[in-house]
DNA sequence: CTCCTCATGTTATAGTCTATTACATTTCAT
DNA sequence: ATGAAATGTAATAGACTATAACATGAGGAG
């Protein structure tokens, strides 16, 4: 009856219990179940943002949308509970506490909104950030969903993911030319 | 204390007192919550499949990808919580009872590849239809999120999905010409 | 027709979780 | 040093999952 996993093993009482205290004093940081989740998701993406500005910092032959996408698609496959749980403010109504996690989510965006020609209009940036975020993002869930598992076969996720990437750029630099 | 909403309001409990029976009564149906979370999913997919087959037997002015971005979209907009299940094998495991929602889901695969040129290879109709379906559903996820409510803004999700139909559509005929 | 079995339903109950309340203790700024 | 804010505890109510023990009705086999 125990021995929850993925989202719904996060409970104030497992925290309590790795945290060693009682039950009910994790409700002194969360208001409630929704908070701590959304704190959860906020820490994610913040650590995410870190760990891929770092990344970008140290320019590899890869390119920043690649980095990007490689490593959003790794932890969407090594970290799927929390992946979702990133996306999922389905769960968590408007609070006060969730306002962070926007402010964090956004903070992913403007990363990829970075790596796109700055000498374009910034309402096509956005579009061409957009497009590419949700086009990831709907790749990374499916491939975490192992939905269509006979189907894909031999398209693998990572090549799908790089074909984004690819497009992407070309028509970002398409769009420079003109 | 009460009151869950989304999948969280999908309980045993729920279905027992809407149906009129006692709480316990469900679990002759359904092994576990699980089970019964896949068969509500399960069911959706379904009749989405037959509500597009319907939409696309009667030939309207609009083209078969727009249709199914359409439905589809419009589902997630405005059943959110039940559009989110659909797609939401990670809260279930691998079992006897997901594999139906697994064929279902196919079905909605099919309709996409269906809606591509039979002409072109096997192969690259799924590699299309496999970008169009995860793209769109990440529009459908993000859109639902309302994530990134400020940078969004005047890109509303539908023109987006649009691009999405028209860009893919471009790109069909493209190979096809080839 | 009778009897057995299966499908289905009921009550009762254990266990887990959320959330609140009332009460204690620690910390720290004035 | 002391009083308020922060933090923790035990106790408890309420909701839900899941199982067990028990009841009953319907239909098929003989």
């Amino acid at each position: 009856m125990t021995e929850r996993e993925g989202v719904d093993a996060v409970t104030f009482s497992a925290l309590a219990k790795r945290i060693g205290v009682s039950q009910a004093a994790p409700y002194r940081h969360f208001k409630d179940r929704e908070e701590l989740l959304a704190a959860v998701a906020t820490k994610a993406f913040r650590e995410t943002g870190d760990e891929l500005r770092q990344k970008l910092r140290r320019r590899t032959k890869k390119s920043p949308l690649a980095l990007i996408a490689h490593t959003y698609l790794e932890l969407g496959l090594t970290r799927k509970a929390l992946y979702r749980l990133m996306y999922a403010s389905h769960i968590l109504g408007r609070s006060p506490a969730t306002s962070e996690l926007y402010r964090a989510a956004d903070e992913g965006f403007d990363l990829i909104l970075a790596a796109i020609d700055p000498a374009l209009d910034e309402m096509v940036r956005r579009r061409f950030a957009l497009k590419f975020w949700t086009s990831l993002h709907g790749i990374v869930m499916l491939a975490e969903e192992g939905i269509l598992p006979p189907k894909i076969h031999k398209i693998s996720v990572k090549e799908l993911a790089d074909e984004l990437v690819r497009d992407t750029e070309i028509a970002i630099a398409a769009a420079s030319r003109r």
